[in-house]
DNA sequence: CAAACGCTGTGAAATCTGTCACGATTCTCC
DNA sequence: GGAGAATCGTGACAGATTTCACAGCGTTTG
């Protein structure tokens, strides 16, 4: 049996496939599509492995295919009818969220009790009577509701609901659902994500220090050479400190035994190789010219900037990959440093 | 290390806490707390046993001492400051949810680049523009944000959050976060629920059928000795066939051999003992009436109805226990007979 | 006052979930 | 055409999470 996180890991892979798609992107390997989604090469590969979609050696997984599958596993096959109970702030927000979606599942209806919404459209989909609810309900087919009603309301809408035969419910209510156990329920629980966020963010500090358990050793002269051992590819840096890749490399991997850090273009003509990685506050695109000029494989950008595109489209042109780490040039090459130590401990 | 579920989970324990505190509940018992929040008894137990709060034997839990426990275990100790970016129909709806709230999380500054919304209030919040999140964020000291803004802006404000001392992020957005891996990621991915939701609303007809795996086989009247034999708790049962309990019954569990369905009053009279189950249509007064003159021990609603407030209050004065199921007469026996049955074959 | 009962706390088993490692396969390059 | 490099598919493994099962203890009952 197919478990409920590989489902909702199928449909983020979904919708990102569908997003490179739509960059013209043709084909991908495990670790790319992996990346893009934040989890592991092997997760990725297990996960289409159940779904009986192979890719090919060396092409990789071909994105159009890839997608299809996907769909017919989630069931591409008849669009899927989902009503709506509860027409407040949060059905809306969740309508509007649904409206531009032309997916497999499409909200047909939405009930609430105030008369006022009732018989009107609310983006671009109708609003009934709650007391038609059952009737409407059971004559349309429907079987996947979405529940943003307060919180004392949602048990007898959800028996109503299942009554007229709803099969899956995904409930915003904040108490827990007691239905028969073939219904599906997935609950959208926003206190108890905001709690949780809130107990680990204590925990951060403490957390986030035994994470970074490495002795600070003072063995600076070595990162050269650990970088030089290290057949680390740049992608699977960017990773371990959190940067994300927006251009990807030269195909084949992207080697560099040095990092430079820094942003004045007159030293980095004399520092940069064609195996050095650039740390660079400036995100601009005399950075790519001068890479380019100097045939650098990499440009890390920090601060979490959002290059323009002028500079991603150059970026992606030369084949330079281009990452961005969310934090500062000295926490970035802390990060790096840490990562390459410890790899190299372990 | 305490994960991230069984945080979740208390948070929602606590939540059941407290309104069965305002109830007047003053203790209660692992699997009665498990049956409100549809988890099972043993799981409770360990989750209460890692925040170190001990129950008595024979009393169960204290219910203000537990909140009070859960309270100083996810820390209530000094309240947590969180901002909210993106003040779109999903963000007002999230304001609006934690607006009543008094918890020890509060939302306390919200964002947006809509220079139409910044500095008024929205719910209470105050709403700011979105360039001056990351000075704010920094100087309020805020470790938690809600991430409510589209797709494509989600990575650049993630990052920014990042930067200004974020340590907890809660995105409604549909796209994962690169992010450093000591900050604590909740996502709230609708699109993902809702696939999730069809995929098993479509394997739902096939699914349960597996599991209502019993052979159908003619042994109605064994139905008395089993139920006899089996030494099954109605409120057990009634978790089992998806009722929810309404009134809890007599206090040492509430023992029944047979089971009886139907509305007529007369036939009631007749069939009724002090061991008797009653299936009913009939939500009324009257039905409750009847069975405290035949001493019926617990009646069980059917459809979802939700009782009237008077036949609760009957109920609960009379010790009757009431369950309400979701289904009509007939699936609610069937699905009490065959877990019966297949609880004896096992 | 002793026996029986029912609940909690917790070690141990079972189950679920994700990762690793390696053979199989395909493409490239010489 | 064959060696080599890189990737996929998958069995085996490790870790996390949940459930089971039972000892221990307070309460009730005869």
């Amino acid at each position: 049996m197919v478990s409920r996180k590989t489902v909702a890991r199928m449909s983020r892979y979904r919708r990102l496939l569908a997003s490179l798609h739509d960059e013209g992107v043709e084909s991908i390997y495990s670790h790319q599509l992996a990346r893009h989604a934040v989890v592991s090469a092997a997760q990725v590969r297990r996960d289409l492995m159940v779904i009986g979609y192979s890719g090919s050696p060396n092409r990789g997984y071909d994105v159009g295919a890839c997608i299809e599958s996907i769909g017919s596993f989630l069931g591409a096959s008849d669009r899927q009818d989902v009503a709506l109970v509860g027409v407040g702030n949060l059905g809306r927000a969740v309508l509007a969220h649904f409206a531009g979606e032309s997916a497999a599942v499409a909200i047909v209806a939405a009930f609430d009790i105030d008369p006022d919404l009732t018989e009107h459209s609310v983006h671009g989909c109708r609003c009934f009577h709650a007391s038609r609810m059952e009737s409407l309900v059971r004559d349309l087919g429907i079987e996947i509701a979405v529940l943003t009603v307060p919180g004392d309301a949602a048990q007898a809408t959800a028996d109503t609901l299942v009554r007229a035969g709803v099969k899956s419910i995904i409930s915003f209510a904040p108490v827990p659902l007691h239905l028969p156990n073939d219904i599906f329920v997935e609950y959208m629980d926003i206190t108890a994500a905001l709690e949780s966020a809130a107990f680990f963010a204590r925990l951060g500090g403490r957390d986030a220090a035994e994470a970074g358990d490495g002795e600070i050793e003072p063995m600076v002269k070595k990162l050269e050479s650990l970088l030089a051992r290290s057949n680390m590819k740049l992608e699977d840096l960017a990773e371990n400190i959190g940067a994300r890749v927006i251009t990807p490399g030269r195909p084949g991997g992207t080697e560099v035994t040095r990092i430079y850090a820094g942003d004045r273009v007159s030293d980095l003509l004399n520092e940069a190789t064609d195996k050095t990685l650039l740390v660079s506050n400036l995100a601009s695109v005399q950075m790519l010219r001068v890479a380019e000029l100097m045939d650098v494989p990499g440009i890390c950008f920090v601060n979490g900037v959002e290059p323009e595109p002028e500079v991603v489209e150059l970026a992606r042109t030369n084949g330079t990959l281009l990452l961005v780490s969310p934090a500062g040039v000295f926490e970035t090459c802390g990060l790096i440093y840490a990562h390459l130590a410890g790899d190299a401990r372990s």
